[in-house]
RNA sequence: GGGUGGUUAGCUCAGUUGGGAGAGCAUCGCCCUUACAAGGCGAGGGUCACUGGUUCGAGCCCAGUACCACCCA
């Protein structure tokens, strides 16, 4: 073995084997265990986030493999339709400066599908240098046959159950995109802005109580007063009371709207008068439609204004009536004409003031311009029905969030769940199966041959398809049955569905899980009618951040790549990745700046065993998780401490008598206390780590692995084996060598599933000396996980070991505190040695001398006079190291106060506890006898370090 | 405006039904000891955000305040 822990050697081919033996197929035996992963993007790259939930995807897959579970993690991507499509729009435009339009549909849907093929091998890759163990041969794709399936058939179903309709409502309209998009789409903003007050003359000389032959309307959005319907006032506002039912004259177009009565209308903001727009603004709409104000639509698909408004009566049906728009307004820019209503309002002497206000704006989350509400015909899901029995799964405990906490959130959002605008004016992306006959009627089926067998058309009937793709969330909420192989009742779906757990962040909750419950749940049901849940448990991870706690994104270089932590990357490379493709030259200085900074010398390759076992250990219940290059580089030289450690275990096994090979005859083997100690901790760190990860609490099960591997098994056991090794007879050295095979091998095989490279390339090492049968599973993922065995567990070992720690600490401290060399041997006497102790001290002398380096240990008899000396303290019994020629009088006197100091303090308080009057009645007696126990031990330990404070006084 | 989460050592974070404040990293001292200097041994470091309450006892439970983050309108 190497002198250090070398990742990059043993990586890819270990995986590569794994792979090409198949050991990641599900294993058609013991109970099934499915996680889906959550698709990620067919084109993309995977990011922290990503390594974060694949690493506990994995860790959870391998560990019920290891236990003998029939285990599925199923693999696949999405198509992220806009995405997508922006991509190879954009690699259009740079490279031959043509649109999507020049191209036409068929062919540009061609080019992604090559961009997919050139580009969709990154992400599968990247997975795989991860170490997922994901059974490839059932990878699949949102867009390929069998998926694209499942999306027409629910489609057509829903439809047929009237839970999918086409209507003209309000969307969120991307201007840029050219698409509508659903809300969760929509990120707000908040700005800062203006309040632009506007003065609207009343019409046939009405007045106002106070005599003004106006009234006072405030927008945020001035361009949008072409489009006005109606002003609403509050029907209980004294000041207008007389003014509703009369009419106002818009001014620039000239048109005269009504003045409606309507709660909307807010008596203390303003001047409690609010122009209605129903076809630009959600709430304007709402009140529309109570009071059936016309509708009219002044913008284009780039929010220019029209030449002419387009009319609609307040439930959407086309309308003939003349709203015309002044020509100076025509083609003009949303924001330009904002520009020219104030300008002429002011013109006009109707602009009473402009106030600076503080508002929210939506912006669409992938082109980054301002969402534009705007009137088209969409596809929605009628979402109601479908909530209830995914609401009623997650009360029920059917389905349960690990944190509990994001069931609050989920809860919040399925009872005010909103129609959900399925419809994408995209190409990228399922087709909508619906088709239209030149009268505007619509048929959905799942073909236009089914489509004319089922509504008696004329084979010569001209029909042609809705131009329009589905979401691409539509078809990731169909991913726990699409993927296996529904509509057919396939045998992977009776086998795998349910699946376990979902893995994903916090973010995506609404987007897809929610969405995936309620389809899941409308579709699937078990053979007694009763719906499937999608999965039982949703284990929701915190959102991985940079070390500053800044959500990490392109636009700010804070991105960093997981592959580069476990390659490493130096600092050019870094900076040149994270600088390109930005669009402003000056964000690129500054990230190259804090890259230059944060980054000194790049980034050290990690491994990723490293890598995995960070991102465990941060798995905690928290909601961010900011990224901490040091802890990565902890977790390195963990690998490499195991690493290391393996190697002394082999350099004292390899080639020596284990006491594995019986053939008949048991060897003989006479364990130490050692040997019995560790072998019971380490069933302790069994049943602890599988506590922790059957309870998802991935960073306290690391966490265990860590402090057994390194605190125990490294510091103390193999430290303790040495003299035994060294000194010890043939059945004491095979004992300790069967002991330190078996830790070890149990240990490799507790973190495997952290740490799959690591532990598998040690392991192929020391399985044949454990004389683990491997020519049936030459693995270590195929092995079985280890059991907690009571039986293993020797407490008087445990208490005898702790004696011996106690001791030697005893005598490192002196060491430690005095500066006296390691390497120097002391002589020690003991004094005040109760029969247990005496036990103790003759059974480990060897231990003893050996870890705490002593030359000679003497006990001294009660009437013995002891030398002057340093002590420390087990229990009652004191050690002694006489400090002639070692130890100076007055740092031992520091010392010794130090000591005293220390417990007086505790001592105070728990007296303090036992002298209370209400704490002696009121307390458990338990609690109480803990505390008069540490009492009695502090007044001890304080008569025994004031007896020797008192004689080195004396000197 | 409504809601959720957070505030514990210099940094990143654990802290189970309320009962002696922990880890890793960083810092300081000693050591190239025959697995490991990506190491060993030892040490220092905390008003558990603040205020009040419940309790014999509060980092933990309750109420309020401040600040930070996120979600929704």
């Amino acid at each position: 073995m190497e002198k250090t822990f070398n990742p990059q050697a043993i990586e890819q081919e270990l995986y590569q084997s794994w792979e090409t033996k198949g050991y990641f197929k599900p294993s058609g035996q013991g109970t099934p265990y499915s996680i889906m992963i959550p698709p990620p993007n067919v084109t993309g790259s995977l990011h922290m986030g990503h390594a974060f939930q694949d690493t506990i995807m994995d860790t959870l897959t391998r560990y019920k493999r290891m236990q003998g579970n029939n285990t599925l993690w199923q693999v696949g991507t999405d198509h992220a339709g806009i995405a997508t499509q922006m991509v190879v729009e954009r690699k259009l435009a740079a490279e031959e400066g043509k649109t999507r339009h020049d191209l036409g549909r068929d062919a540009f849907i061609d080019r992604i599908w090559d961009w997919k093929k050139e580009s969709g091998g990154t992400i599968t890759k990247q997975l795989r240098r991860l170490g997922a163990s994901v059974d490839w041969d059932r990878e699949r794709f949102t867009m390929d046959d069998g998926l694209s399936e499942a999306v027409k058939e629910v489609f057509v179903r829903l439809h047929k159950e009237d839970l999918i309709y086409r209507g003209k409502r309000l969307v969120n309209w991307d201007p840029k995109l050219h698409t509508a998009i659903s809300d969760l789409e929509v990120e707000n903003k908040d700005k800062k802005g203006f309040m632009w007050n506007f003065r609207y003359p009343l019409a046939d000389g009405v007045k106002t109580k106070d005599g003004k032959d106006y009234i006072v309307v405030a927008t945020t959005r001035p361009e949008t007063m072409l489009g006005d319907t109606g002003v609403a006032v509050n029907p209980e506002d004294e000041r207008y009371i007389d003014l509703i039912g009369k009419d106002i004259i818009l001014p620039i177009v000239g048109r005269r709207i009504a003045i409606v009565a309507d709660e909307h209308a807010d008596m203390e903001k303003g001047t409690g008068c609010v122009k209605i727009t129903p076809a630009h603004d959600f709430n304007d709409n709402e009140v529309g439609k109570r009071h059936q104000l016309d509708m009219i639509n002044i913008f284009d698909k780039d929010a220019a204004i029209l030449t002419q408004g387009e009319t609609y009566s307040f439930n959407g049906k086309e309308i003939a009536f003349d709203a015309p728009i002044p020509e100076r307004f025509h083609g003009l820019d949303r924001f330009a004409a904002r520009k020219l209503v104030v300008s002429e309002f002011d013109d006009l002497g109707l602009l009473e003031e402009i106030e600076d206000h503080s508002l929210t704006v939506p912006y669409g989350d992938r082109s980054g311009v301002v969402i534009e509400p705007l009137l088209t015909d969409q596809w929605y899901v009628r979402t109601a029905p479908l909530a209830e029995p995914a609401k009623k799964a997650v009360a029920d405990g059917e389905i349960q969030f690990v944190p509990k906490q994001y069931e609050n959130m989920y809860n919040a959002w399925m009872n005010d769940i909103q129609d959900w605008c399925i419809s994408r004016q995209l190409w990228w992306g399922h087709r909508i199966p619906a088709w239209y006959d030149n009268e505007g009627n619509v048929y959905v089926g799942r073909d236009e041959a089914e489509v004319r067998a089922e509504n008696n058309l004329a084979a010569d009937l001209e029909l042609k398809q809705d131009e329009d793709v589905l979401d691409t969330w539509f078809s990731s909420a169909l991913w726990t049955f699409s993927t296996q192989g529904w509509p057919e009742n396939t045998d992977d779906l009776k086998t795998f569905h349910p699946s376990e757990v979902l893995v994903t962040g916090f973010d995506i909750i609404f987007f897809w899980v929610a969405r995936m419950i309620m389809m899941t749940m409308h579709f699937i049901k078990d053979e007694d009618g009763k719906p499937q849940v999608p999965f039982k448990t949703v284990y929701v991870t915190g959102l991985i951040r940079d070390e500053n706690g800044d959500k990490m994104s392109k636009s700010k270089g804070n991105v960093l790549d997981p592959i580069d932590m476990i390659d490493g990357i130096d600092l050019e490379s870094l900076v040149t990745k994270r600088t390109s493709n930005l669009m402003q030259e000056k964000v690129a200085k500054k990230i190259e700046k804090t890259t230059r900074k944060t980054f000194e010398k790049g980034i050290e390759a990690h491994g990723t065993d490293a890598l995995r076992f960070t991102l465990a250990a941060m798995a905690s219940t928290g909601r961010d998780i900011n990224w901490d290059m040091n802890r990565l580089e902890g977790y390195r030289n963990f690998c490499n401490k195991l690493w290391n450690a393996s190697r002394y275990v082999l350099m004292n096994t390899e080639e020596h008598d284990c006491g594995f090979n019986t053939d008949g005859h048991t060897p003989e083997m006479s364990f130490s206390l050692a040997d019995r100690w560790i072998l019971g901790q380490f069933q302790h760190t069994v049943k602890t780590f599988s506590e922790h990860v059957d309870n998802y609490r991935f960073d306290l099960a690391a966490n265990t692995a860590y402090e057994f591997t390194w605190n125990q098994f490294c510091d103390w056991y193999l430290e303790l084996t040495k003299p035994v090794l060294f000194k010890g007879d043939e059945a004491q050295q095979r004992a300790t060598r069967h002991t330190l095979v078996t830790v070890l091998e149990g240990l490799l095989r507790l973190m495997h599933p952290l740490m799959p490279y690591i532990t598998e390339t040690i392991w192929q090492s020391v399985a044949p000396l454990a004389a683990i049968d491997t020519t049936k599973a030459d693995s270590i993922m195929l092995q079985a996980f280890p059991e907690f065995d009571a039986s293993k567990v020797d407490e008087l070992a445990m208490a005898d070991l702790d004696w011996v720690k106690q001791f030697i600490v005893g005598i490192r401290n002196i060491r430690g505190e005095m500066d006296i060399s390691p390497n120097k041997p002391l002589n020690a006497f003991i004094k005040n040695a109760e029969p247990e102790d005496a036990r103790r001290l003759t059974a480990n002398q060897q231990f003893l001398q050996g870890l705490a380096k002593l030359e000679s240990i003497n006990v001294l008899t009660a009437s013995d006079e002891a030398p002057v000396s340093a002590t420390a303290m087990v229990g009652n019994m004191e050690i002694l190291i006489p400090m002639a020629g070692l130890i100076d009088v007055e740092a031992e006197l520091a010392r010794l106060n130090k000591n005293i100091e220390k417990i007086n303090k505790d001592l105070q308080r728990v007296q303090g506890k036992l002298s209370n009057d209400s704490f002696v009645s009121k307390a458990p007696p338990a609690v109480i006898e803990k505390e008069q126990a540490k009492l009695a031990e502090m007044e001890a330990a304080l008569a025994k370090l004031a007896e020797q404070k008192a004689t080195i006084n004396a000197l």
